[in-house]
DNA sequence: TATCAATGATTGATATATCAATTTTATATC
DNA sequence: GATATAAAATTGATATATCAATCATTGATA
């Protein structure tokens, strides 16, 4: 049977979240929190309007995700001086303890995932996920094509 | 930098959702729904139980998504006379031009998600993803490694 | 300076998921 | 045949998302 590309990612993905659910939830963390929080390690105390750019989704998801890591003590919320509309998002010791677990973890899925892969076969595909992720960002900034689709 | 499989993955089919979810709008369905209808058209119809297996999702969300197709008028819940437990889920007339109308928009998703691929490159990424689906399949069966990632 | 538009955070409605519990019906065992 | 267990569908709670609306503050301008 053939498969458009976008119905095969879509099932790996979905197997993917299955496959590290029970992980991060014996971390107390949900499955869209370690990019998050991945980000905060990264670079120091953001804005929720900074941190939604990041991750490509909506303030709220990221305001919704906050109420959930701040009760779990992963992050805390704090008041930036310069603009009081906006806060600082940082982390917590408990929040980078828990990256640092889950990074261990998520280097052993990976390798699960590209099980019997050459070195050679892994970085290409990354190299085409990167480039078919690229093309989808820039389909996000116009139409689908010149005619659109249904005429 | 150098990001986890796992992550750009999880990026990749982020961005395809949010490119899909205006097109599936206009045919008023949500970016989960193609794959119940697709699999309703190719081969008539099913209980719940079975769709869920077949999706690998929770029974439960069918349900839900069903509820939801059901009120938009793309499917019907008939009764299986042979077990009244179950249901039997139908696809309307619809439902049938929603799913061919799909099919159109997706195929020049598709074309444009590869846009910069020869034929060859196309045909190793899919058979690429196709394995690392197989192993993550593999990994939801046991445990992550023979000594477990937390010793 | 007073007003008005833009921005950051939030909340409500809905879709997609899981997990847990419940209801109804089937099947298996005693 | 009565009872116990299993299976099919559903509902409630929660996480991840979007979209739309709201609130407070900020910034630009008339």
């Amino acid at each position: 049977m053939e498969y458009p590309i976008h119905t095969l990612l879509y099932r790996t993905v979905h197997r993917q979240r299955n496959v590290l659910r029970p992980y991060l939830r014996a971390l107390g963390l949900g499955t869209g929190q370690p990019r998050l929080l991945m980000h905060l390690v990264q670079a120091g105390p953001f804005s929720q309007k900074h941190l939604a750019d990041h991750l490509e989704v909506d303030p709220s998801a990221v305001c919704r995700m906050l109420d959930s890591l701040e009760k779990g003590g992963f992050v805390v919320r704090g008041a930036d001086k310069t603009d009081r509309r906006a806060g600082l998002v940082e982390i917590t010791e408990k929040g980078r303890c828990a990256v640092a677990d889950w990074q261990r973890t998520g280097r052993a899925i990976d390798r699960r995932m590209l099980g019997g892969f050459t070195e050679a076969e892994a970085r290409q595909l990354v190299e085409y996920l990167e480039r078919v992720s690229a093309n989808l960002q820039q389909i996000g900034r116009g139409p689908l094509a010149e005619k659109e689709v249904a005429p």
